[in-house]
DNA sequence: GTATCTGCAAAACATTTGCAATTCT
DNA sequence: AGAATTGCAAATGTTTTGCAGATAC
């Protein structure tokens, strides 16, 4: 299972360009098997116990080259945390304000007044709320 | 001019429940009379030369203040960069990657497929590209 | 053997906090 | 005087940077 993932993360990343070295291969196997869109911190301590010499330096440099390689997409969702998510594709999220998760959601945009003409590249759309396991 | 939003100023924090000091006024004023989604240091930056006293501390305190009241978004849409937003009414925003400015643009959510049931309380839609300004 | 990758420590930022000084009524 | 507001300095937390050692081809 694992070893699958590690084959597919070596692939995805000769894929965009980026030599596939050992703590790369398991930083994106981590982000492929995981929906929940982690951040620096929680990528860290989930790889911590199984790669000893790990330092958050790399996982910085790394999120940094698959986010420059267009592999990666930084969420600013809240204060002082950007998560990364894997998906790249359009859509939304959903943020819980009870237990901070953060999920996928489909949505688009309806109508852009945009009399200014602004060049639009991106377009991000996320929601907030209470989460269908924190309500009940 | 100045003093009539220094009223306007007083007015809307009276409004509030917020005691109208001088730093909060001057802040308020600054922020209403202003449509560029100011940092806390642009509004520190802004204000000092005529406030030789103003620390930034009073920002941060004022601003929270104003946000836990209702009168201030806060808008995380680059990473390590929170501006705040005196209009709380539904609206977009647009962020240049050129200049770095943001605008307001009018959109709205078109379908959400959130077959997950989260109960969502607030949408938050941003646009990135490149501003008219910056295109030509 | 040379390039690249990695990790440590320090630096750079933004924000928060504790507390003392100031201001306001 | 008493309560609220302000400002300084230190603490906190996250991300970046410089550089030296390790690793890979």
């Amino acid at each position: 299972m694992i070893s699958i993932r590690i084959k597919q993360s070596e692939h995805k990343l000769r894929e965009i360009g980026v030599s596939p070295s050992h703590s790369r291969m398991k930083i994106v196997s981590y982000l492929i098997g995981n929906k929940n869109h982690p951040t620096v911190d929680e990528i860290y301590s989930a790889l911590k116990p199984s790669m000893p010499t790990l330092s958050k330096t790399t996982v910085y440099s790394t999120v940094k080259l698959l986010v420059d390689k267009g592999f990666l997409l930084p969420l600013f969702i809240d204060e002082n945390e950007v998560r990364y998510d894997p998906d790249v594709s359009v859509h939304a999220h959903f943020k819980c304000r009870k237990c901070g998760d953060l999920h996928d959601v489909q949505a688009s945009v309806q109508k852009i007044y945009n009399k200014e003409g602004h060049l639009i590249e991106n377009t991000h759309i996320y929601f907030t709320g209470i989460c269908f396991h924190c309500k009940k």
